[in-house]
RNA sequence: GGAGAGGUAGCGAAGUGGUUAAACGCAUCUGACUGUAAAUCAGACGGCUUAUGCCUUCGAAGGUUCGAAUCCUUCCCUCUCCA
């Protein structure tokens, strides 16, 4: 096991706050495996790098010799968020939330050790709650108290509504650090006050309290506003090889290190002495090795390459099959899906970002037979092959 | 229950009888430049078989008018204050 110097320079690299500081030394010292408990939400099923930033510090986790706790609220997810007034989740049903939280786990071990990682469900213990519990739980707190919590001052001061619900959130996801006796938790900043609520219910319930680390919320790749599929600024770890390759190449240069820092255990210094465009070709390349294989990481650079750089055409394009062998140029943009309406068609093709075989086509109406492979292309780097369906 | 504010295109936000498919900003898309970077520049940005053309749109439904996002009626929804 490495010296708790090593250890915490690992955990606090990218981290935000690491609460309290000297009592998490003092549980490194102690030299047991530490459980790491992470809450995960299974109504958004598909992981993509946003997430990955918590992961990753979960796998360093692991690697150094302690043991996560991946929570499934499934429970809290069979009742919706109520605090997110502007996006309403539905309540999923059960049968939603076992498919999510499976598809969640396929997901989350690309980038944790299965073995190293402890599977559980807060329904579990939740849905045996009596209302006195509830109630019992409710009493460990107090109304200014949960008032520190900024969103919640923020609206008390303006007078704007606070269900009393949303009160009771953050006890129960605290009362989940209670049952699984974390030692400590891991969340996005957002998440910093609920996770202090569990420190303070722990020792309400005579446990050692657990230590709060929490890790930013990562910018998507359009670099400002956070990552999330809603934005479509995201870059999803079940992507084909390409596209987390060629999606790694347009962010920003200065987005490249906060990726670097966030999502792997690369020594920043060497990155910043490097040429920016090699720099996130090793980027693109550690990504895609991380989720696939080093062998696809390769293949997926030498692609880029030939692309970009040599102008060639791409490897595994997906093929579509449409009905008709012969199109007009502005319909077979719309039918295969690289225009969202034939209006779209038409400009694309009038402003030149249309080609069939290399070749740009200009005329709207020129015929295309796609009884022959086609390759076509939309702007700079939508492929797509066609052929006339058998 | 009473009083008030408001619902406009992906978002924000103008527009209060015609010249408005609807200013402007953001986002998005295409092109140029480049490192599929940033910045910048140019263009596009409701739909429609090519359009100085047609159709549909400003919470919903009706109505007034030659003409409505704009006026009237009813309804739905959001928010605030008072109780």
């Amino acid at each position: 096991m490495k010296s708790v110097v090593e250890q915490l320079k690992i955990i606090k690299r990218g981290a935000i706050e690491l609460l309290p500081e000297a009592e998490f030394i003092k549980k490194l010292e102690a030299g047991k495996p530490l459980r790491i408990k992470w809450g995960a939400d299974p109504s958004a099923p598909d992981i993509h790098l946003g997430h990955t930033v918590i992961l990753t510090k979960l796998r360093q986790f692991q690697e150094l010799g302690h043991q996560v706790i991946f929570l499934i609220g499934d429970f809290t997810a069979r009742i919706g968020d109520p605090s997110g007034k502007s996006e309403t989740r539905k309540p999923l049903t059960p049968a939603e939330v076992k498919q999510n939280a499976k598809t969640y786990q396929d997901q989350i071990f690309k980038v944790l050790d299965k073995k190293k990682t402890r599977v559980v469900y807060n329904s579990h213990w939740l849905s045996k709650l009596k209302i006195e519990d509830v109630l019992n739980l409710a009493g460990k707190y107090t109304v200014a108290r949960m008032l520190e919590r900024d969103d919640f001052m923020n609206r008390y001061e303006q007078e704007r509504p606070i269900s009393i619900h949303e009160f009771l959130y953050p006890l129960i996801q605290g009362y989940d650090s209670v049952e699984v006796k974390a030692d400590v938790e891991i969340g996005g900043t957002d998440q910093k006050f609920n996770m202090l609520v569990g420190r303070e219910l722990q020792r309400e319930f005579n446990e050692k309290p657990q230590c709060i680390l929490t890790m930013p919320l990562l910018e998507g790749t359009d670099g400002v506003q956070k990552m999330s599929k809603s934005l479509n600024n995201y870059i999803g770890i079940t992507e084909p090889p390409s596209e987390i390759f060629g999606k790694t190449m347009s962010i920003s240069d200065d987005l490249m290190l906060r990726y670097y820092e966030l999502l792997t255990d690369f020594p920043l210094a060497e990155i910043r002495i490097l040429h920016p465009k090699e720099a996130k070709k090793k980027l693109a390349r550690l990504l895609v090795a991380q989720f696939y294989s080093d062998k696809e990481a390769e293949a997926a650079e030498a692609e880029f390459e030939s692309v970009f750089k040599e102008g060639k055409r791409p490897q595994d394009v997906p093929l579509q099959q449409l009905a008709k062998s012969k199109y007009r140029a502005a319909d077979l943009l719309k039918e295969s899906g690289l225009a969202a309406s034939g209006s779209d068609a038409r400009r694309i093709i009038k402003q030149g970002g249309f080609k069939v075989n290399d070749a740009v086509v200009a005329d709207e109406n020129a015929e295309i037979d796609i009884s022959e492979e086609k390759l076509l292309q939309k702007g700079k780097r939508n492929f797509l092959r066609v052929v006339k369906g058998r």
